[in-house]
DNA sequence: CCACTGAATCGAAGCGCTTCGACCTTTCGA
DNA sequence: TCGAAAGGTCGAAGCGCTTCGATTCAGTGG
């Protein structure tokens, strides 16, 4: 194995040096420099992770909680994993995967064990229990969802409140007066994931404001749930000409299930989704939606946790705006 | 910060004991093994990651090198993702996640810089480029699928010219005379990814075997593309009365195209899949399918990797066998 | 009863790196 | 011309752990 040792021989310099070109701590003679970088080069000199880690306190590993379960926005969640290890390295840092099935002594484990620096956790519940837990690791920490109580911890999340109100918004600007959401699981709302509930209030409080009549179901990722939601909607509210999504996963059962019923996409009813970028241009009708911004949130967090590793320690909550994109499944009222 | 020193004094014993407490690589009294564990609890301690990697070279950290490319098999990743992450939790291992796009830099960076103690690549093409490095690296390396040349490496897949063969001998056996396949989109053999050659190969070698007719068409992930393959299909085999899809994204698409012909599943068209068990039973009609064991691979690479940490180093080359679970999608020909 | 063996424990020497203080040159302002 | 400041480099002290003898003490067979 190669040293720092090997390296500084090679240059003819202290091993300090090396270390010094490598941190650029303190300032080093250009000359110096470069004979360092290239015995470095030469060599295939790699500090050791362990070793640094020891002296410094850093092992430039963040850790990443995700949901395991089978949930059926795992593309989403692969797509913030994507942008999350990428922007970790952006900042020479690597991701640790996680599981929620941990739990909080897996959170205790690697915070105290030093594996990680900072740790980001995904799918946070609006009582997120594991606060407490994540609060007495004395490790930066950045939260992708607001729990009702962040206390001091970083978080980051798109705004579905104010989502919910653009969705609303775009359907009443095309003059459509009767509006329902198909809105997540409920088991989603059940478990009291936070998105869930800030969607539906910006939802119903723009509906209320415009003086849309909204209705709102919850519905399960199955095409026999979206075929009793609809059969719902339309008992209950027969003239409705809208539907909001926010549910990725039944976005192609329901609309393959309107065309089965003869509704036209966007002529006899318009969707907005509330869904991934590509899934909403990938489906039978191209989706007017609002963007799930996956790949941003992944580096937002990295990038919240990376500050507060260098000291800045704002606990800041940082919430992305919804872009509504109009494609071909919205249109004016007829 | 509790340190081995701590728990030592708290247990009166020395720090060395401690460490053989933890490691069991050398024999301790009951009683003291008690007292060390009882304190080690009550403190609350966790060995320092880096101090232990520096003294035994070992981090307990595994890589898991992953495609990030927007691929639409980004749910079997994930599935293959977590069951990775699991299984090696349960030899007290981390995963730390890498992208493909990293190169061959990154896998260097990891092991020279003992981040990783194993690397387990996933989405190997049949000519890895990957393969040589890997090679020098002289860390246990573990690939998901066999290249051509897979040197001394050990190899780990689903036995996918097995997979075609079984698809094709259940169409057989139900009576069907004319079958094609619906293969995986030209992208991926363009880029020489190995189960799709090895799939066709055993699924047109059986056909033959068995006195079947049968075509193959590769088919991009889009509606368009399932339509017009399906065009294809019924204008070059008019017959054609089993579909054999061994692409997972077109699923949908596909039984949606289908029944808008006015085909019926299985009536006029029976249709074998290859794809995860939940995603057969998701779809609008249940589908008899090969079903791609993600998580037992995940699990397989994991245990192969801590084998060759554990000196037990037979470069071996393990095919999973395929089974096929019959569902509604399937049926003896009219 | 002695020499030996094996079990249980300890002390100390690193593992490879960072970082602090010290030291030696230059440079520069007074 | 001298002293201070700045620039550049080095040596050594850890960081917290593992591991290799060394040591002690019982028990054992001859």
């Amino acid at each position: 194995m190669v040293t720092i040792a090997d390296v500084a021989s090679d240059a003819r310099v202290s091993p300090s040096t090396v270390s010094y070109v490598l941190s650029g701590k303190r300032s080093i003679s250009l000359a110096t420099r470069r004979r360092v970088e290239q015995s470095i080069r030469r060599l295939g000199y790699h500090p050791h992770a362990g070793a640094r880690a020891l002296a410094s306190s850093r092992m430039n590993i963040l850790a990443l909680v995700v949901p395991l379960r089978a949930d059926q926005n795992v593309p989403v969640v692969m797509q913030f994993v994507a942008s999350a290890v990428t922007s970790a390295r952006a900042y020479d840092h690597d991701l640790l995967l996680l599981t929620k099935d941990e739990g909080p002594e897996g959170l205790r484990r690697v915070a105290a064990s030093s594996v990680a620096d900072a740790i980001i956790v995904m799918d946070i519940e609006a009582s997120e229990p594991r606060v407490p837990v994540l609060r007495s690791l004395r490790r930066p920490v950045v939260l992708i969802g607001v729990p009702d109580q962040p206390f001091e911890l970083a978080c980051v999340d798109l705004d579905f409140a104010a989502a919910g109100s653009v969705c609303v918004a775009h359907l009443a600007d095309l003059g459509h007066a009767e509006v329902a959401l198909i809105g997540p699981s409920p088991a989603v709302y059940e478990r009291g994931t936070s998105y869930a509930g800030r969607f539906l209030r910006g939802f119903t409080t723009t509906a209320n404001e415009r003086g849309l009549l909204a209705a709102s179901y919850a519905c399960a990722p199955s095409y026999d749930a979206v075929h009793s939601r609809l059969d719902d909607v339309l008992r209950e509210h027969p003239d409705t000409t809208g539907l909001v999504v926010h549910n990725e996963a039944v976005l192609a059962a329901l609309l393959s299930d309107l065309r089965q019923r003869g509704l036209r996409v966007p002529e006899d009813m318009s969707v907005v989704a509330v869904c991934p970028e590509d899934m909403a241009t990938s489906q039978a009708v191209a989706l007017t939606a609002v963007a799930v911004p996956a790949a941003e949130l992944g580096r937002s967090a990295v990038e919240m946790a990376m500050r507060q590793l260098n000291g800045e320690t704002h606990p800041e909550i940082r919430l992305l705006s919804p872009r509504l994109t109009e494609r071909a499944s919205s249109a004016p009222r007829h």
